[in-house]
Parts: structure tokens; C-alpha cells; sequence
RNA sequence: GCGCCCGUAGCUCAAUUGGAUAGAGCAACGGCCUUCUAAGCCGUAGGUUAGUGGUUCGAGUCCACUCGGGCGUACCA
């Protein structure tokens, strides 16, 4: 519908050359008075023109040619609104294009050939991925399924360290806990890991290794396999939600192969480095920061700095055209700094994108739990989706816009899982296949040639909802706004299961049976892109 | 103190990126199954969009200040 406003539009331009100076933007009305597409290019022209937006858009009315067939009718109301007004026997037409297309409806191939790297979770490996890593996986999983769908040729990346202080902190821990299992009397710092996975490793380390590390002096071996065993915890993790990685970037390898020194000597040759108290310090105000930043500690150690900036140019090395970071409200001082070290390195600062989301709340017995997972007074992603299933997490993170802060009430969550929205959608889903098994019962097949039977509210509203996919999904894509998807989807299945109380298909007409047939395809497809792309399953029957 | 994010119905959140009468779901109340899945549908009730001022044809959305919350503000990552 909008491609055909906007076609119309482009024959107008020769006639009324003003038209171009301003650009088309075609909202859907919320109320269905204002008709089903509308548009304010009479009031933007206004100011240019010197000229009431009223008499623009009467004059665009009175010079725009269209075909009778499609649109029904055109006015204008309020301060100056263009509305249009369709025929149903056009809106019926998208049916036609959904069959065809099926799976593929709503993809595009506006990014075609662009490469692009969405790196997310990236947690160190000192313990299990909480409730908190969840958002960020899910949503760096779904925002990169959205760039596909688009036409990007996307890759998943996790960037970890496995050198820093942190994992000394852990080897230590595991050591100790390992000793205790031969001498209860050891004692355990309060500055160690806490949680209980500690003492699981140990308990592996004992079963491989029996009492053979007792008087191992290095922590090494220990943190070694912590670092394994958690590792594999954490991917099962993730693949218990779907996700998976076509990368695992070690930070160690950027010392190792040089492109620290690399990135170091760049700096000192713009010179934009100064010693200060024994330490290496980078011109961050140089840059347009607000504080020059330490890139090398006194000790000789280089801060995080350092090691994400090189990490940084590694991608730009890698040729994508778009590099999207997730990161916790609580990185959100951090990139500008990576950010300005890239640009004064020559590269784009445009072609990282930072996505920040903002902390999970989690309430538990109507208290705020506090996540540590040194503290370990952390609720696992994994018991998480042993409680409540992979979909209902997954949904549950994708649903709301990343920049709001999120409450999540454990005990709401499992009381109320019947009546997750997530069940809204897949019961549409289902509902259509059994009426589908159904109509295959009384011979009724689904048929494309009298759509024009269509025609009521219920089958109208549903079928322009239909046009929007492709829209919604450049637009949730363009602007990595994936909750823009489900909020399409509550709302595409609530036009059906209204549709569905109104109109019957078996007992109706032959002719008018078999459109609506394939109108509930066309929308059980929909559905099931929209699902895939969330990563949510979309069962046959519940 | 300073910086970033946020504040919308009792609760959890939307609002097509500045559009018309701010919408859903929970929770509350009332109705609809001898015909395709009632995990559904229909109705009632619920709002000074934290507050004040400004920008313009038009503000929940942009600007300024105030109040309230989150996260930062390291030679931690």
C-alpha cells in the first residue's frame, strides 16, 4: 500500500515540482476515521510555500492520478492530514505476495553484500551467565537475526579475556576449595568466589586428578580448567536459548600476534601520548573527550583501554561495513574513549554502533536481588530457563525496548507463564494449523481467486496489518530496535483471534471459505517469520 | 558534585521516531462455548504522560530548570 502512494507520488512530482522539497512520511492512523494510510507533506511545505497546508493538500488531491481500483478515496482533515483510503479487493492483494514468498516474506535486500559483526555476551569466564547476561545475549541473537533478514551477511562474535586479574581471582578460589576437599580446616577468603560452582570444579578437579594437586604450587592448572569447565557451562547455556557463535576472540591474542605494540606505536607517533607519574597516558581531550585516560599502568600494565581499542581495529582490519557492540548500562562510560581512539587511528567511528541496555531488576519474594557473581548471590540464566523455557526468556527479554529499565518478578514469572504474552501469539499460531487440519477434513481448500470476499472489518484490519511486516521489520532492523517485532506480532495476533470469533470458515460459503483459507495461511506465515526471527518456536498445537 | 539512561493507568510496558481523541497485557468487575483450540472474544472502570516554563500549525517525544530512580565517574574490566 505504501509503495503504491509512494509511485503516485513520484508521477506527481513532474506535475507540482514543489512536491520534492519535502520528504514523504506515510503513518498508519490510530484511529481508522483518519483512513488507513495518511500523510503530513502538506504541513512541512507549508513554511517553504508561505501557504496554508490545507490549500497544498487540496491542490496535491486535485493533481494526484490513481487508480480507482486501489484507492477508494482521498481527503484531507485537521490542520492539513492527506488520507487515504483503500479498496479491500487491493488490501486483499498482499495474500497473493505472502504465498509467494512465504518464508521469505518480509526479508529484503537492501544491505546486500555488506558485512556486518554483532559482538554481544562477551562475559569473562569466572563463572555461569546470570539473569542479567540474558537481555544482552538475546538481544545481540535478535538484533543479529533482524541484520540478516535484511540482507547483511552477519557474524557472531564473543570477546573475552581470560588473563586479568578476575581469573587469578578465580584460579585462587578453586585451589583453595579444592584443598578443603582434603582439609576441611583450609581457609577461604571472603574476597574469593563464593558460589557454590567452585566447589563443583574442585570436585571434578578431584575426580580427574585425585589428590595429585595438593602440593601443586602454581595456580595455573587450576585456573585452566575452571576456565574450561565454565566455558562449556556457558555455551550449553546459550544453546539451551539457540544462540551461537561464530567467534570466540581471545583478548590474549591481541598481545600475541602484536597488534597492541601496533596500536600503541600509532598512538605515540600522532603523538598523543605523555608519561605522567610512571604511567602512559592517552590525549583523550585531544580528542574531544572530556579526561586524558592511563593506557599503560605504571606496573607496565596496560588498561582495558588499550586492549579494546586494538580489539576495535581488528573488525575494521576484518572489513565489516557495520560493527554493533552490546553492552550493560554499566559500559556505557567506556566506548567514547574506544570510540575516539578509532577515530584518531583513521578509522569511521560510524560504523561501530553501541547498544546500551538498561539493568534487569530482579525481584525476588518482592525484593530486589543485587547481582555479584563473585558474591554468587546470583539466579542463573539456566535456572532460568529450566523455570520458565527458552521461549518465554527469550520473549521476555526481546519484548521491551532496551533502553527501559526491566523489573523481572521471579515469582510473577513462574506463576503467571500461562499468560505470558509469548502463549498469545503461539496460541494464534496453533489456533491456525487446527483450523487448517480441519478445513483438509470437509475438502475445503485455500484459494487466491476471490479475494475480494474479504471484505469485512475483522478480514480488512487484518489483512493491512499484513502489509506492514516488511516495514516494521526494515524499520526494528534499521534502528536495532527488535521489540518493535513482538509489539507487531501481539498485535497481528489479536487482530486474528478477533477475526477468528467473527468470522467462520467452515459452514461459510464455498468461495468465501476458501479466501479466508488462505488468508489464515498468509497469516500463520507472518506469524512464523516473525516468531523465527525472535528465536521463538512456533508449535502446531498447545 | 559531574556525565549517561530513565520517569506514561494500581502493576509491567507500548505509542510508527514531532502528528489527529495517549494504547495493550496483568490485577478488578460484568457478559460470550451442543459448530473451526475459551491459553480466546466483547464490555465497564482506570491518565494533569513526575513538575514548571519554553520552541511551533502540533510535544509523552525536542530545549532549560526542579524533583525522583538506575548506572558510571579508577593506574578494576
Amino acid at each position: 500500500m505504501k509503495k503504491y502512494i509512494r509511485k503516485i507520488f513520484e508521477n506527481l512530482n513532474h506535475k507540482l515540482n514543489y512536491i520534492g522539497n519535502a520528504e514523504l512520511i506515510l503513518t498508519v492512523p490510530q484511529h481508522t476515521s483518519h483512513g488507513d494510510l495518511s500523510t503530513n507533506i502538506a504541513m512541512l511545505l507549508s513554511k517553504k510555500l508561505r501557504k496554508p497546508p490545507r490549500e497544498i493538500a487540496s491542490e496535491i488531491i486535485e493533481n494526484l492520478e490513481y487508480d480507482n481500483n486501489k484507492i477508494k478515496s482521498i481527503n484531507i482533515a485537521g490542520p492539513g492530514f492527506i488520507n487515504f483510503f483503500f479498496q479491500p479487493s487491493f488490501v486483499a492483494q498482499i495474500i497473493k505476495n505472502i504465498l509467494d514468498e512465504r518464508e521469505n516474506f518480509g526479508r529484503s535486500n537492501e544491505f546486500e553484500g555488506k558485512k556486518a559483526q554483532v559482538e554481544f555476551v562477551s562475559a569473562n569466564p569466572t563463572g555461569p551467565l546470570t539473569v542479567g547476561h540474558g537481555r544482552n545475549a538475546v538481544l545481540g541473537d535478535t538484533i543479529a537475526n533482524l541484520l540478516e533478514w535484511v540482507g547483511y551477511n552477519v557474524e557472531r562474535e564473543y570477546y573475552f579475556n581470560n588473563a586479568g586479574r578476575q581469573m587469578k581471582m578465580l584460579g585462587e578460589s578453586v585451589k583453595t576449595r579444592y584443598l578443603q576437599l582434603f582439609d576441611p580446616t583450609v581457609e577461604f577468603s571472603e574476597e574469593y568466589y563464593q558460589g557454590e560452582y567452585i566447589i563443583d570444579i574442585a570436585e571434578e578437579l578431584k575426580r580427574k586428578f585425585a589428590d595429585k594437586l595438593i602440593h601443586e604450587k602454581s595456580i595455573d592448572v587450576f585456573k585452566q580448567n575452571a576456565e574450561e569447565i565454565i566455558f562449556e557451562n556457558i555455551k550449553t547455556t546459550l544453546e539451551n536459548l539457540d544462540i551461537t557463535f561464530d567467534n570466540f576472540f581471545n583478548e590474549k591474542s591481541l598481545y600475541e600476534n602484536g597488534n597492541i605494540d601496533k596500536v600503541l606505536k600509532l598512538f605515540e607517533e600522532k603523538k598523543l601520548t605523555y608519561k605522567k607519574e610512571n604511567a602512559l597516558w592517552l590525549k583523550l581531550t585531544e580528542l574531544g573527550q572530556e579526561q586524558d585516560k592511563v593506557i599503560i599502568k605504571s606496573s607496565g600494565e596496560p588498561t582495558y583501554r588499550l586492549p579494546d581499542i586494538a580489539y576495535h581495529v581488528t573488525k575494521f582490519e576484518r572489513g565489516y561495513d557495520l560493527m554493533i557492540d552490546i553492552f550493560g548500562s554499566d559500559h556505557a562510560a567506556t566506548y567514547p574513549d574506544v570510540l575516539a581512539g578509532i577515530k584518531a587511528l583513521g578509522y569511521n567511528p560510524e560504523k561501530v554502533k553501541v547498544i546500551i541496555y538498561q539493568f534487569v531488576t530482579i525481584l525476588k519474594n518482592g525484593e530486589v536481588v543485587k547481582m555479584s557473581t563473585r558474591k554468587a548471590n546470583f539466579i542463573t540464566l539456566d535456572e532460568l530457563i529450566e523455570e520458565v523455557g527458552k521461549d518465554v526468556v527469550r520473549y521476555f527479554f526481546i519484548m521491551r525496548n532496551h533502553s527501559s529499565h526491566m523489573n523481572f518478578d521471579l515469582d510473577l514469572a513462574k506463576k503467571q507463564s500461562d499468560e505470558n504474552p509469548v502463549f498469545y501469539l503461539q496460541y494464534a499460531h496453533a489456533r491456525i494449523s487446527s483450523i487448517i487440519r480441519m478445513t483438509r477434513e470437509e475438502k475445503l481448500n485455500p484459494s487466491i481467486e476471490n479475494l475480494a470476499l474479504l471484505n469485512t472489518f475483522y478480514e480488512q484490519n487484518l489483512l493491512k496489518q499484513l502489509h506492514f511486516f516488511p516495514e516494521e521489520l526494515y524499520q526494528a532492523a534499521k534502528n536495532f530496535e527488535p521489540h518493535k517485532i513482538a509489539n507487531y506480532l501481539e498485535t497481528l495476533a489479536a487482530l486474528f483471534h478477533k477475526f477468528y470469533t467473527e468470522c467462520r470458515i467452515i459452514g461459510s460459503e464455498k468461495k468465501l471459505a476458501e479466501a479466508r483459507i488462505a488468508l489464515i495461511i498468509a497469516t500463520q506465515i507472518v506469524l512464523r517469520n516473525g516468531l523465527s526471527l525472535l528465536g521463538v518456536s512456533a508449535p502446531e498445537k498447545m
